[in-house]
DNA sequence: TAGCTATGATTGATCGGCTT
DNA sequence: TAAGCCGATCAATCATAGCT
């Protein structure tokens, strides 16, 4: 068995996990945007910089998520229940931020 | 930020009912290597992924670094000798020029750490 | 420490669009 | 009209990280 699969030399992989802000901010984008989680090349620059790592780490990561969600919807519907309950609170935060505002500044 | 007027899609994502989308729906049709013959029989054509001998690979390297687009005879010639389909080594060599502009376009950017290390 | 799962990266091959 | 290329993505797999 010496079907060697070279691939150990290949210098890569010395993997180190992203911090759990970086995939804290990747799940928000993939599951507000669970319909289509396909973000654009400035989306994925925005959220490269918001997270610290690069474009091409973003795409790998959003291509591994569409695969293994799909693959097994059910495993992360919890997840899915956590970010979707944590957007909403921000949209809620956001939407009562706006109308104090609109209401202190209404002439 | 995200326009997202379709029409016919489900009402709201209510908790604990995840919706199927498109997206989760695609699937690819499987790898038609297909090489007519392997176990003898019109088998199946061929749908697993190939794997490229180490042997394989440096040559495609070797021609890379010499060219990095191939001519219809080179490549007639390069699959010959690796006994590979002029597809393979056509896809082969389009999968290494976007690798190449990959790590042209990384490799000179990550100023932010350069500048802290050492 | 062994075993299994989670996760980032790699890569042969596919898809759609544009060019030649 | 057909073939090659690009850019993005898929899908399977590798190898390590991390928890039990």
């Amino acid at each position: 068995v010496m079907i060697l699969r070279s691939r150990f030399l290949d210098a890569r992989r010395k993997r180190r996990n992203f911090s759990k802000q970086a995939t804290e901010i990747l799940n928000e984008y993939f599951y507000s945007h669970l319909s289509n989680p396909y973000p654009s090349e400035e989306a994925k620059e925005e959220l490269a910089k918001k997270c610290s790592i690069t474009v091409s780490q973003v795409s790998n990561w959003f291509g591994n998520k569409r695969i293994r969600y799909k693959k097994n919807i059910g495993k992360f519907q919890e997840e899915a229940n956590l970010y979707a309950a944590k957007t909403a609170v921000t949209a809620a935060h956001a939407v009562a931020a706006a109308v104090q505002n609109n209401q202190t500044n209404s002439p | 930020e995200e326009p997202e007027p379709p029409g016919p899609p489900e009402p709201c994502p209510g908790p604990g009912a995840a919706q199927t989308f498109e997206w989760m729906r695609v699937k690819r049709n499987p790898p038609r290597t297909g090489k007519t013959s392997e176990l003898g029989l019109l088998g199946q054509p061929n749908s697993i992924r190939t794997n490229f001998s180490t042997k394989q690979l440096t040559e495609l390297e070797k021609e890379f670094h010499f060219n990095k687009y191939l001519t219809r005879a080179r490549r007639v010639e390069i699959a010959a000798t690796l006994e590979l389909n002029e597809t393979q080594v056509k896809i082969w060599f389009q999968n290494r020029r976007m690798k190449q502009k990959k790590r042209e376009k990384e490799g000179l950017a990550p100023a932010a750490a350069s500048r802290a290390a050492k």
